[in-house]
DNA sequence: TGGCCCAGCTTGTATATACAAGTTGGATCG
DNA sequence: CGATCCAACTTGTATATACAAGCTGGGCCA
């Protein structure tokens, strides 16, 4: 588990653009000093670089130079990146309250995704979430997965109250990849209860799909997203 | 603007991919082969591989290959990419009706987006169309720009019907990077009449501003989206 | 003054190479 | 037979280097 080169020079740069060392719409120092400064290739730091990039954390300007871009408002969670992790990233109070600890349920039928039959042989464990931003319930989150023996889950609470970072720490699983769907959908009772809502009210519906490291285990999540006072970024 | 050999690579690729000469799930010729058979670096190969992997035609595997993804059904529109491109990848029929062609008309206000001063000195150019998938009405798209001597948009109809291709033709102006924020709202009265459906329905609402290689020109965008029959993917 | 050009900076693309890390399937050994 | 190990493949990280392409400011010239 050893820490890469790029992901040091990542790490550093994104700390020091965090705490403001480095101003919003100033210049990093330039790829060449940066890797004269950790002793590395350009290639190596321009690897760290084009990830802050995709972040959004900066900005590249050819022939001009990397800038610091202003941080973002809103919740931005259409990446593959957890909900405690993003929002720890913004100046917004986050709680979470779980609504329904993991156990097993009967698969729901129907599913909003096709379920492969490997899946519906095993138990399928279920939690529910409600997420806070500033004492406001913004976010009701679901998840659904295939039991392929995973029964700490069950039993101790989640490390740093993180689903996928319980994952990586205690089993290995990490998160490969995901796929989404957004709706607009009118709320419907329970989930309208849920946000502090009226009923028939327009939430944002997020379907989503992550594979990860364990072959055949395909963690399902759905997101009911109230959007009336904090807009979903990206 | 000759074509780069990882451009190249990717275009070419991408093109197999579409195309199934590359089955879904199957996995690419290997990194190795791939620079041998193009005469180029890994390096490079991998340049190219990268961007696939980004959006999304393939998924990499450490230590066994780079694997092709299966198309996605849904109206990817998250990207920075526009309508027409997005949707010319999959199997829906689109048109596109224009609904107010590109005027002159005062800076709305409130606007959704501060302005800076400088624009508010310029004329606003703005246009309305209203998008068509499989002949459903699917997303009402608005735009409003500072007019930094752009007549041709005004004149001429676009290139190809593409907004975004008639700038980077017409005056060598690029998308550099664009921000967006999410909502689900209750449609209003002409926009629910635009999408024939009922007044008050959820719709989900997205405001954008585009950054442009030209200093001073912002694009600031709205849609407004049906996800009834389509939902979005990303 | 005003315009042009160019040196010197920046990031972007590309080569050639080496080794680390993950995967797989077959050979080997108990 | 079954488990283990390992060679040979895959992608990932990293070095060192070169030149292309874009930007900026200062100096030169008309």
């Amino acid at each position: 588990m050893a820490e890469y080169h790029y992901q040091r020079v990542y790490r550093e740069l994104k700390q020091r653009i965090l705490q403001g060392d480095y101003e919003v719409g100033s210049a990093l120092p330039s790829e060449n000093e940066l890797s004269l400064n950790y002793g590395l290739t350009r290639v190596t730091v321009r690897q760290a670089l084009a990830t802050l990039e995709r972040e959004g954390y900066i900005e590249k300007q050819h022939g001009r130079g990397n800038f610091v871009k202003a941080p973002r408002e809103s919740l931005n969670l259409l990446s593959v990146r957890g909900f405690s992790e993003v929002l720890g990233e913004t100046n917004h109070a986050v709680r979470t309250r779980i609504l329904s600890p993991p156990a097993h349920v009967p698969w729901p039928d129907p599913f909003f995704y096709e379920l492969p039959a490997a899946h519906l042989a095993k138990p399928c464990l279920n939690l529910q979430r409600l997420r806070f931003a500033d004492e406001n319930p913004v976010m009701l989150e679901s998840a659904w997965l295939p039991d392929t023996g995973l029964s700490r889950l069950r039993q101790e609470p989640f490390v740093d109250g993180s689903f996928f970072k319980s994952l990586r720490r205690w089993y290995g699983i990490e998160i490969t990849g995901m796929e989404q769907h957004l709706r607009a959908v009118a709320a419907d009772a329970p989930t309208a209860k849920a946000l502090q809502m009226r009923k028939g009210n327009p939430v944002l519906f997020i379907t989503r799909q992550y594979t990860t490291s364990q072959p055949g285990l395909v963690i399902y999540g759905t997101i009911y997203c109230d959007t009336t006072h904090y807009a979903i970024g990206s």
